[in-house]
DNA sequence: TAGTGGTCTAGACCACGCC
DNA sequence: GCGTGGTCTAGACCACTAC
């Protein structure tokens, strides 16, 4: 449990949204006002909406005021990802939960998932991706693929807040240069609904990631289902400019 | 230019670390002695980091110090970036197809999608996307909500390869800043999977999408339900640069 | 134990949106 | 003009890491 002064702030304003106390396009009050009401900083009191900011409940405009997004039941729980260093750190949040790390063989379907050849030998880590908030039910199962030169991954596992192409850096010497990423729909099956707590045949979200190196080589690919009452992939796409 | 003191501690810093002052691996000075340096708060100085964080120049550990990750130098491996004139592109491979063309208060339902407010009104545009090679497996269906300032779009709609805000752009003069975008696991629904020629219940991918113009308006507001077996979101994530 | 980053307070001034 | 969010200061205490 988290209980900076923040977090508990923000998770009142969420229930509170979410209770219908502050309508969707309505404004909240004033951040000096909350700061007065809640008897906490000002600077708290922008932690905190900087949290809800990040999972999209509110938005906020400046000279205006923060208003309300959408007071959906705190089902929607998303992250906003620009770039590979945000998505990398999109772990902080959550904690990895390895099942199972066993050496294998890629087979015909393994081979075609990840883009490796039949017969080739990987260390596949299975692992569940939970928000402490919410133990039981977990924001994604995935399988994780790795080379084999990168045994020294293993002893490092118990780290659960660390991406793992982090703890490849780390560890490994290693470092991810792009990430080919791939999202598409998905069903829950049956073999992996129990570890979810998930219903079989509920929507997902696949992604399919590649972490590159400098020199282009895949030195990790995973593969995770996202039940889509639990997870949504938000991003921004801006116009490219020139100078900042 | 922006001149918030900490966009320019955070260039200073910046430049100091490509420039070598403080090695790949080596700490930086504690945030309080660089406030102290630099004659500035440490909230400034920690904005600064944050910004570098972001863009992936230095980790921050807890206790330990902040320390500067690998400075690549430009391999031009990977230079593609996300932006919305990518995704722009993606239009003109494909054909959309006008199924309607209504006016429609919005209810709850749709207030919460498109995060409007209940009883606003609409013009909501039911379309199909097609590829021309395979005009009998539609890659889309979508609905797009648009404010009804901007209804001489509808005189527009016969131009079947030029995106929707482009069109918008060019004869209501209102320009697209940046989409936020969501994606999601989601299910062929009952009353599409005619449309789609698809089967009610298979996996898809839902996307939903807010075009922005500079001042933050939402003009438009477009959810569309992608079969799985038909599209998949392709994207690489590359690291950023700080400019300057 | 010394130093670090993480959090928090109580003030302040500013640019901006709205009226 | 007024209230808003954005920035900034000058302090403080804490949990954590490294030694």
């Amino acid at each position: 449990m988290n209980d900076r002064l923040y977090a508990l702030l923000a998770r009142d304003l969420h229930t509170a949204i979410s209770k219908g106390s502050h309508l969707p396009g309505s404004m909240l009050p004033g951040e000096h006002e909350l700061a007065a009401t809640h008897g906490v900083s000002r600077q708290t009191v922008r932690a905190a909406l900087d949290l809800l900011e990040k999972d999209g409940l509110v938005e906020r405009r400046r000279g205006a005021g923060t208003f309300v997004l959408e007071s959906r039941p705190p089902t929607g729980f998303g992250q906003s990802v620009l770039s590979t260093e945000e998505l990398v750190h999109y772990a902080r949040d959550t904690r990895r939960t390895v099942q199972s790390v066993d050496d294998i063989v890629a087979d015909q379907a393994v081979a075609d998932t990840i883009g490796a050849r039949p017969g080739s030998h990987w260390m596949r880590i299975r692992s569940l991706r939970i928000d402490p908030q919410r133990p039981q039910a977990p924001i994604c199962q995935s399988y994780a693929y790795v080379a084999p030169v990168l045994e020294r991954l293993k002893d490092h596992l118990g780290d659960e807040t660390t991406a793992l192409c982090n703890l490849i850096s780390r560890h490994c010497g290693v470092d991810v240069d792009v990430i080919d990423q791939e999202l598409q729909g998905a069903i829950v099956s049956k073999d992996i609904a129990d570890a979810l707590h998930a219903e079989a045949g509920s929507p997902a979200l696949r992604i399919l990631r590649r972490y590159r190196d400098a020199k282009g080589w895949v030195f990790l690919t995973s593969v995770g289902l996202h039940p889509a009452d639990r997870f949504a992939y938000r991003m921004r796409l801006a116009r490219t400019r020139l100078t900042g």
